[in-house]
RNA sequence: GGCGACGUGGCCAAGUGGCAAGGCAAGGGUCUGCAAAACCCUGAUCACGGGUUCAAAUCCCGUCGUCGCCUCCA
């Protein structure tokens, strides 16, 4: 297998650490609003890894987190903690945010068909394992304490940056963000404490006074405490390559003297058509729940997504939404049109394999299904080998089956006329009596059966 | 202002040195009383201008255009 490596900005061929294992550590959504259809771009990327990591017989462990503290409205380090805002927007306390919310994701990752973590790591569920790392950061002597917290000191970090390639000069140069109290504008908070003057819903006793930890020190804790100090993937979207991961490294070399993981591969953004950018901060967002609410099945979203390469920014529009929701039926009509699965055909399955393989070629693999499909080999061989590649695919092929919905007796009666008219070759009667039915909102078709309805979309 | 990416048929999008995948749409055809569905067939020389090379969509330079990051973001 062979993955691009942000890290070293090459692909390069994957070798797990241990034999057989493979520790992978995805960076989860921060609670406290929806995600977006962006957001979830990302989350099947990782899922689409963590497929063919499995397809290639690999035992994962993968360990997903949860941000329900400390992730502020600003990476300056000056702003509001977004658990606590997203509590004043809706009413209910910070913990029934996190709560919900996570429910909410849990519930898109499923209607996408994305497999769950091995493990899911609530930061909230590991301060103590946080303020170790901190203290172990601080007896590296990385660290110093301003008024409003413990900040991490990268200028002794000499590499520090190299993740995002890091231009620190030119960010001096530009720099447009508030430097409060830090040393350089790339130093960033690993705890912070409570405002003096109110009680924060979360926050905890620590060493250097009451707070909570920065949202950086989570990953690093936790993916130590799961995975160990060096393991093996470590995903994310792109914008985390220059601030939250490049500090995630820098807390673990200060701790451990590790990069933290082996490979660091990034999924880019999705992008709207009309230039409106996709954040969750904006308030308007597409989410799962918007193509539900206008009828497509969010298995089109991840076809959509399957159609193009992870690593390159991807415009959404509802063309290209109803393109893949009509390939998406075609190929479910399809594969249950084939029949009950034989025996997997070794050649298609080694292409298959080396495709997804070669970086998660996924537009290539689909083109490959549209090819086996069509292909003279026996149904059963053909059925067999789809269904072995929808084990990383996932389209849940081997369950669908075509909706049965009954037509009311009305548009029953109208087909049964339409048939008699039929029957006596009386052809404008019975075009008619299709118009009536079209009009009722059933589509009539004639097939080698006998006529067949079904709704019109 | 700093950094970076991209520009492939009507739309989306693979391919990154050796005859340009695939999907959707469109046109033609088979089938059908008609239609639908299904199936078959058809189309791009890769933004533009130079250069390197036996050979470039693929490498280099320039121009134009679009977009992203540097501020919350996956």
């Amino acid at each position: 297998m062979y993955f691009y490596d942000t890290y070293t900005r090459e692909k390069r061929e994957f070798v797990p650490l241990k034999p057989g294992e493979v520790g992978l550590y995805t960076c989860g959504p921060t609670v406290y609003n929806f995600a977006h259809l962006g957001n979830m771009r990302t989350y099947i990327f990782e899922d689409l890894l963590r497929r063919t990591l499995e397809f290639n017989g690999f035992q994962v462990k993968h360990v997903m987190n949860i941000t329900d503290v400390g992730h502020l409205t600003s990476d300056a380090d000056t702003g509001e903690d977004k658990m606590e805002k997203g509590s004043r927007r809706t009413g209910m306390t910070a913990w029934q945010i996190a709560d919900f919310y996570t429910a909410e994701f849990r519930k898109d990752m499923a209607r996408l068909n994305i497999v769950e973590p091995t493990i899911w790591s609530r930061a909230t569920d590991h301060i103590k394992e946080q303020i170790e790392f901190i203290r172990c950061i601080e007896a590296a002597g990385y660290t110093y304490q301003t008024s409003d917290g413990v900040y991490f000191d990268t200028s002794k970090l000499p590499t520090y940056g190299y993740l995002g390639r890091l231009d620190i000069e030119g960010l001096q140069a530009g720099m447009r963000i508030d430097m409060g109290e830090k040393h350089n504008p790339t130093d960033f908070a690993l705890w912070k404490f409570s405002p003096g003057d109110q009680k924060r819903q979360m926050e905890w006793e620590s060493p250097w006074g009451v707070g909570f930890p920065g949202w950086h020190i989570e990953c690093s804790a936790m993916s130590a405490k799961y995975l160990g100090s060096f393991f093996d993937i470590h995903c994310g979207g792109e914008d985390h390559i220059t601030v939250h991961h490049t500090n995630e490294i820098a807390q673990t070399e200060a701790c451990y003297g590790t990069r933290l993981a082996n490979f660091w591969m990034h999924a880019y953004f999705l992008q709207l058509d009309d230039s409106v950018r996709m954040s969750k901060s904006s308030g308007d967002f597409l989410r799962v729940e918007t193509l539900v609410e206008k009828g497509y099945d969010p298995l089109a979203y991840r076809m959509f997504c399957l159609n193009a390469s992870y690593r390159q920014k991807l415009n959404f529009s509802w063309e290209g939404l109803d393109a893949a929701a009509k390939s998406l039926d075609r190929l479910r009509a399809i594969s249950h049109e084939l029949g009950d699965p034989s025996v997997v055909d070794e050649d298609y399955l080694d292409r298959f394999s080396e495709m997804v393989d070669d970086d998660l070629n996924m537009p290539r693999a689909i083109a490959l299904v549209w090819e086996l499909v069509r292909s003279d080999l026996p149904e059963g061989v053909r059925k067999a080998t789809l269904l072995k590649f929808d084990t990383v695919l996932g389209f849940g092929l081997a369950d669908w089956k075509p909706s049965v919905e009954e037509a009311p007796a009305e548009v029953v009666a109208l087909l049964t006329q339409r048939q008699q008219a039929r029957a006596e070759k009386r052809w404008q009667d019975a075009d008619a009596l299709r118009d009536q039915i079209t009009a009722d909102g059933w589509e009539l078709m004639d097939t080698p059966e006998g006529p067949k309805l079904k709704p019109r979309k």
